[in-house]
DNA sequence: AAAAACATGTAAGCTGTTACATGATTGG
DNA sequence: CCAATCATGTAACAGCTTACATGTTTTT
């Protein structure tokens, strides 16, 4: 069984909240900004199918009293569990440095799937880890030498200081979930 | 004749700082918060020899006392104007949405062929956009239905704030270059 | 009635990933 | 001297992008 990628878990969650065609997910990637997540036809339709070769979602034909078949897609109890295991994988170092918005995916799908206790996990993971690669950031640019590398050393402080909006916005969240 | 890609312009403009072979870029890959772009040698290697193909870079084997012949490259005089061609592109609603790592990319890269006068311009319009795209997401925010989506909304509420970090660094860095 | 937009897809091509192959150095 | 690492690649494969194809509603 081939992986399934992030844009397969992209549809499969965005599928918990109601039944949708390939082109009404089309457009919630055109018109919200999980737009990261090719709206093309070419990737979205050849997705579906997949999945649902995989019996990760299952897609059945309305024919309502209109001439063109729709084919809406929900998922099945196994694309339900796998979105499941994708959510509760741990907060790796790759995943802040390499792949920040999927973990910000991940994140907003946990509010139909997960409950505080894992979203709390997720966000104290995340805390740390993100504080870890800003303390390797700032190694780099203590490290950096210092001649001609304005526009280098910027563009490292550019980072230092994303990641570091990244801490302050999850110990944020993080206080909400406690509250409850 | 194709369009560079992304890894092309990175590998143009680190080879500005010097010749480096193949392994060499990988390692910089590999070490460097650059890390993004790919240092596995099924994308270096053929995109070296693409762009070599191109005539936007120039390899050269040195046998320096040793049997191993180590290729180097450095870019042509086109390889240089391919690369100030694609730094000196206005940025866009889609680069900031899309491509925001891609944009740093771009003014780290400035430091050696663009003057201050274009790395101004950069920032200004970079901050224009940003501004404009955290208008969007705040929008997005107010129109959000108010009930069951907690975890929607940080996540969005992540967005706007990493934006405005960008903002604020793209503000600082201005005036630096003011200053000069 | 014609044009535009809706809706669903397919095909070719290319880039990148993963895994493998190969020989040259260097360290223990 | 044997193993690990250096250094340079290649091959198979999969997914995405762009462009195209096709028929259906809706708008003008």
């Amino acid at each position: 069984m081939k992986p399934t990628t992030t844009l397969g878990f992209a549809l499969i969650g965005l599928l918990h909240k109601g039944p949708l065609s390939g082109y009404d997910l089309r457009k919630v990637f055109q018109s919200t900004p999980m737009g990261h997540y090719s709206s093309s036809p070419g990737a979205i339709y050849p997705a579906l199918r997949r999945l649902e070769e995989q019996g990760l979602l299952s897609g059945s034909v309305d024919r309502g009293q209109s001439l063109r078949p729709r084919k809406t897609f929900r998922p099945t109890r196994r694309g339900t569990e796998a979105l499941r295991a994708w959510l509760a994988q741990p907060v790796t170092r790759d995943d802040v440095v390499f792949d920040l918005d999927v973990l910000l995916l991940r994140f907003a799908f946990m509010g139909n799937l997960s409950g505080a206790e894992e979203t709390r996990r997720f966000l104290q993971s995340l805390v740390r880890e993100l504080e870890g690669y800003v303390g390797e950031l700032e190694l780099q640019l203590e490290t950096l030498p210092a001649g001609p590398t304005l526009h280098g050393r910027l563009a490292l402080e550019c980072g230092i200081e994303s990641h570091r909006a990244h801490i302050r916005w999850a110990r944020r969240a993080l206080r909400k979930f406690k509250a409850q």
